[in-house]
DNA sequence: ATTTAGCACTCAAACCTTGCGAGTGCTAAC
DNA sequence: GTTAGCACTCGCAAGGTTTGAGTGCTAAAT
């Protein structure tokens, strides 16, 4: 059997109606709201088709019928009417982001604050600092006898502190001195750089090996587990969703994800790029989305840099449509941001 | 009516069970467990005598009692057994302690962690920093042709980074010079040393007047607002006691409080200082506490210097003895890592 | 070949009714 | 002051009935 236009007209009704009623939508409602020239019993029958594709299922045999993740998927690629933000939404946008903040996080926090708002679901966001950024200022200071503090702060204005043993027999003099060396080496330079970087120069700093080592030590562990920054909003969100009303379970995982942040990175990092709007339906292919979730994804850029991904995750049956036109509406306000600041 | 032991003795057994079988507790079933030796209508009259002084309430005329919100202060002022952490316990925390983090959030972090694990309830904490800590480090340096990055490190590495406006006519030596001057007058005082100086000072900068006024708007900032930070864990741990269980209502007000760093801040610094362990009641006497839940919390300080609280929050109906374990045990091995680190 | 009206059938949800049992309060005796 | 005994209350679970929305099928109409 093949989707004939009609049955692909009368699967976005299914859809529409039913992602905004949460009830199964029956022949007898679509004929009468969408289209009055032909009869129920058409419908019923085109409906039945439907079902036989596995667009649809009925959640009993004397029920109307409700969209698989299937019909999402089809629905949300090439049935939904694109959506337009209202002008109250616009405004309430542009109104967050008024006072411009001049940090990356604090415009973040706003992103996925007026996004939850927005859509009435979780938003989250990460931000990922690309190993292609410069150091501009890197910084080594003794804290306590025996330990020093490193202080990296690159383009983005990542800024990473950690603690470094200084080595036994280091006078201040000498930690100053390797400090400098340090700095001027370093600064100006990608993290990629430096980690090359490393075999071909530890001559040169023979007298200062064992400190170099020990920042090179800290620097990599930047990179390896330390480079996003996870920011969340709206986490109690989906306890206004019906399907999680009355599942403690199901909201229980939610929850467990959501307040998770190496969930989240996993999640939004397998973002692939280039990609604007990113819809991942959860149950079959992510297991990692908790179920019955859906996640909604953008990515943010400047200069055709992604900086990191932010969306929504909420039930299957949220409202698509308008979800989508808040992330579009969000990102454009957000790179006209991040250019001005670059 | 008075109180008399016994009455206290069987208020004590009431909330004992309340609290393990969330159930409301029969006269019989008191006088099986605990007190073999009277019969259970003299339970029954001393039940309605601790009724009558509010202790109780009845759900319906035919079930058990239920503690009042009077009886659990009492219950954890004078009643309570003092609980004792298993061994098995024990050495969980001392497990999640063992390889020492260097720096606060991260050891605020496990300790989040530990006690949200261990008492299944939410676990807040916040670190304030004290406006008696020295500043170690003061740097400003050029960021963009018009910005500059203030950066701040106190004794208890708190960082602080901010972005200031560089005064248009202002040259790359004069701005360098100025990050001196300022990095001398400030470095070794304390931020309220700082706040004091500023109208003695101002003479000596004429000639960089503003971007030192901007540099104590900056600094004056990070009191106002930013001077705590929040941990949460478990945040779902709520749906794990029945009460919740089927009232999204009151779980997403729950949530709504603790996502809220505000929120949290707010209840956890009312704290009053000095007292070890701290119970409060939701409901009447703390409006912004969650309806129906309570929290107890404790401080942390090290060398007599209070450094933040830790405590949770859970539903009324809580295991009081072994929270208040736990928030002991956990306390100890914090003031003996901070004192350590100091 | 589609479309439609008509009708029998299905099934969840709402609503009653009923019986059970846990728990109480009261009273009278100890 | 304590206890046994008993009548009473009330939530809860189980079972039964009704209702109505929605379907699938069939036979006639286009």
């Amino acid at each position: 059997m093949k989707l004939s236009d009609r049955k692909k007209k009368i699967l976005q009704y299914v859809v529409d109606d039913y992602i905004n009623s949460a009830q199964p939508v029956s022949s007898k409602s679509i004929t009468e709201k969408y289209m009055p020239d032909i009869s129920s019993a058409t419908v019923r029958s085109e409906l039945a088709g439907l079902e036989e594709l596995g667009y649809l299922n009925q959640p009993h045999s004397s029920a109307g019928r409700v969209p698989s993740i299937e019909a999402y998927k089809l629905y949300v690629t090439e049935l939904m009417d694109k959506g337009k933000l209202t002008s109250k939404e616009l405004n309430f946008i542009k109104e967050a982001f008024r006072d411009r903040a001049d940090n990356l996080e604090t415009v973040v926090q706003n992103t996925v604050k007026v996004i939850s708002e927005l859509t009435d679901l979780t938003s989250v966001a990460v931000t990922s600092h690309s190993d292609k950024e410069k150091i501009l200022k890197i910084d080594i200071f003794k804290y306590k006898p025996t330990k020093a503090l490193l202080l990296v702060v690159t383009e983005s204005t990542l800024i990473r502190d950690k603690f470094i043993d200084i080595p036994e027999n280091m006078s201040d003099e000498q930690l100053l001195d390797a400090g400098r060396m340090i700095s001027n080496l370093f600064v100006g330079k990608t993290f990629n750089e430096i980690v090359n970087l490393e075999s071909a120069i530890t001559e040169e700093f023979s007298a200062y090996k064992e400190i170099f080592e020990r920042v090179m030590t800290a620097i990599e562990e930047y990179f390896e587990k330390d480079n996003v920054k996870v920011v969340v909003d709206g986490e109690g969100k989906i306890l206004n969703h019906t399907e999680y009303n009355n599942d403690g379970e199901k909201v229980k995982n939610f929850l467990s994800v959501v307040t998770s942040k190496d969930r989240i990175c996993e999640l939004l990092n397998q973002e692939e790029q280039g990609i604007e709007i990113n819809i991942k339906i959860g149950g079959d292919d992510k297991k990692d989305l908790p179920e019955d979730c859906s996640m909604v994804t953008a990515t943010y850029s400047a200069g055709g840099v992604r900086l990191g991904s932010y969306g929504v995750i909420g039930p299957l049956r949220m409202d698509y449509q308008k979800v989508v036109s808040v992330l579009e509406g969000v990102g454009k306000i957000l790179e006209d941001i991040l250019n001005e600041n670059k």
